[in-house]
DNA sequence: TCAATATACTACTAATCCAGTAGGTTTTCA
DNA sequence: TGAAAACCTACTGGATTAGTAGTATATTGA
């Protein structure tokens, strides 16, 4: 059930251009220093996140990405997604349809879906702006 | 973020157990039979789930395996817990205390914290009795 | 126009984890 | 005493993870 470290670089790596979403164009080189992340791993990263059409790039001198839409349109959901390929919690549901064998008359599907439903229902409750304004209790999930 | 086989399995063999919770010690054999998951492997579940006092076991003839508690008593977050480890996202939140370099001003810690606590939340709701009952929307998670 | 600075792409690798197999020991009871 | 069960340890092939390395391509300021 963890997260990897994909996921969570980036994660970072869009809090950090969300950080300097004003700033215009961030190199990965000014990334990679502020979060102690290896360079060339961030950019085996990027191309998920442009994928998912979360980034705006710019080659050539003075390039770097930008994130493509505001901090407060981009959730952490969107970001995981991007980069774990999926957020379902057993593979079979990946599929569609689902091709398990046991489909029919299986008790821990719903279980799974659940699970499912309430993940992606907290990830998609959090957006980049959210997270940089850092407020109290700002993830704590009344339930 | 998948939950492993050992995971999935140790689920199903204990919603087996919870379905012949009446019917006294239920060995291997049968559980692997019914549930299509070699003996062999469910071997290397049982200890987990044993040390997590979730079952009692009877050697020698006629054993195996029963519920150490009624179903209604057990939750799908010890199960998982006992055959995963742990069912944090980040594996800086296993060590207590956190001994993570970034720790200080780390904007991603609260995400998380606040993802475990959904997620245990909503397992902890669930029960094998709540399972074999079987019932439609027992799995909706209002938010 | 060229050099510096970027992104973009492909390939490789060491280490770890996962899923499963194999074989043997011990305990219990009819 | 023998069958049936839990219990224990070790091994293995494959997949995945977390990187590194090297090169190609694009942009722009001096």
């Amino acid at each position: 059930m963890k997260i990897s470290t994909k996921g969570r670089y980036s994660l970072r790596m869009m809090i950090d251009l969300a950080e300097h979403y004003e700033e215009g164009f961030v190199s990965l080189k000014d990334i990679s220093k502020r979060q102690d992340i290896s360079k060339k791993y961030l950019e085996q990263i990027v191309p998920f996140l442009n994928r998912s059409q979360l980034l705006t790039a710019n080659k050539g001198h003075l390039g770097g990405y930008r994130l493509s839409r505001d901090p407060s349109k981009i959730t952490v959901r969107e970001i995981l997604e991007s980069a774990e390929g999926t957020l379902t919690p057993v593979s079979c549901m990946d599929c569609e349809p689902n091709n398990c064998p046991r489909l029919e008359g299986c008790l821990t599907l719903p279980i799974y879906k659940g699970l499912y439903d309430v993940v992606t229902g907290y990830l998609d409750s959090i957006t980049l702006a959210k997270i940089i304004e850092n407020e109290e209790e700002a993830f704590t999930y009344y339930i």
